[in-house]
DNA sequence: ATCGCCATTGAACAAAAGGACAGTCAGGTA
DNA sequence: TACCTGACTGTCCTTTTGTTCAATGGCGAT
């Protein structure tokens, strides 16, 4: 079991903090230049109110003065941007500083073996956003369709419905839907909504690095 | 502590689970028709291995043979993209089948709680994805529509379904429509794809009508 | 306390989308 | 010529989407 800090600004400890880590240190957050604890050896709670001193910052700073060691934000307003702010920003968790000490220990147990927490609503908007980009990104998607299939194709990444692009096309609806349904099987998606995410662009995920770290 | 039962294909049982759940059952799992177990009170380790039945669509067979149960993936052959899919399918976890014992009690204490678990590597590729997405989404719009319509406009715009938003959202089919009608009627369209357009930003003006009828 | 907004859901319904199976026709190639 | 691919169409059927009508409960404002 590493050791527990709680920074926070008021120098005042949440109940729940202490139930959780009855053994755990409390200091005022502008701790400027000293160090905080040995080297990776311990797990900082970091308590952030507002956006007055930017939590991203704050978190690299922190960072600073204890190398190695796991930073969790404690958020008295969380919000998804803060979040993903934060642990972007190198934190391993995030969650509401009014959090129940079970979940407070759940989260040590899980930060001390190495893992990363973060609550279930914005993992799942992340794990939303994400999941239609992970499926083989090509920017060349198009080439795969056959001149026909790929008029539908733009057609529908456009927003038009099968019947406007059967009139526009001055075929049959049947037809536009058997081309859609070659389109959908040639660049593996599911449905027309996934086509205009791909040929639009939107996911542009192959940007995204690939990020082996720790 | 709930129940554990775990569902494979080859009816054996690896040493690690019994070692981290000694009175789990072990099934065979084409477990057709019948219910796995009794609404909401077990964990269901769901053992996948390859993608011969779409890894999927067997989540979301198994969520409707065990309604309101946590279901959590062990794959032989873990991989971000499964992993997402399996998480958007409505998985609550997803590991490597060989995963020791300490770890998957860890797993089973942050499902048990209502988390979701996902590993270091693959969670972080979902921040570093999205960090530098979340900034582009046409945010005017969204200004117009209510809290939970926002969400589930997102998660439309991000390419998922009623079905999967409901069970993300924990809510009904029902109510996911509810709140797409109410977005459509705000912003002005006349379906989820043009909404998707509408928040990705994405330029179409020229060859999708404008079409105000019905 | 009444009003309006929001979140939620049910039932029933209509329309759109998509899959399965089957078939014609034109053009190019082994 | 036999074979293949792409474009095109039909019918039948299932699933998904979206609407209409209707109702409940919470919550803040007047």
């Amino acid at each position: 079991m590493k050791q527990h800090i709680f920074l926070t600004r008021r120098s005042e400890t949440l109940p729940t903090w202490n139930a959780a880590f009855p053994g755990a240190s409390l200091l005022p957050y502008p701790a400027s230049g000293s160090q905080l604890a040995r080297p990776g050896e311990a797990v900082i709670w970091l308590h952030v109110a507002g956006d007055k001193p930017d939590p991203a910052l704050l978190v690299q700073e922190v960072a600073g003065l204890a190398p190695g060691c796991c930073i969790v934000v404690l958020s008295n307003v969380p919000s998804d941007e803060e979040g993903l702010a934060v642990l972007e920003a190198g934190a391993v968790g995030y969650t509401n500083a009014l959090a129940v000490p079970e979940v407070l220990r759940q989260i040590a147990s899980v930060v001390e073996n190495g893992g990363l927490w973060v609550g279930p609503n914005l993992l799942q908007r992340l794990i939303a956003g994400m999941a239609t980009r992970s499926t083989q990104v090509n920017s060349s998607h198009l080439d795969k369709l056959s001149a026909r299939e790929k008029e539908v194709a733009l057609a529908v990444a456009g927003g038009a419905s099968n019947k406007e692009i059967a009139r526009r096309l001055e075929i049959s609806e049947r037809t536009v839907k058997a081309h859609l349904t070659a389109a959908f099987e040639r660049l593996g998606v599911r449905d027309r909504l996934q086509l205009s995410l791909l040929i639009n662009g939107t996911p542009q995920a192959s940007s995204a690095p690939p990020q082996t770290l720790h």
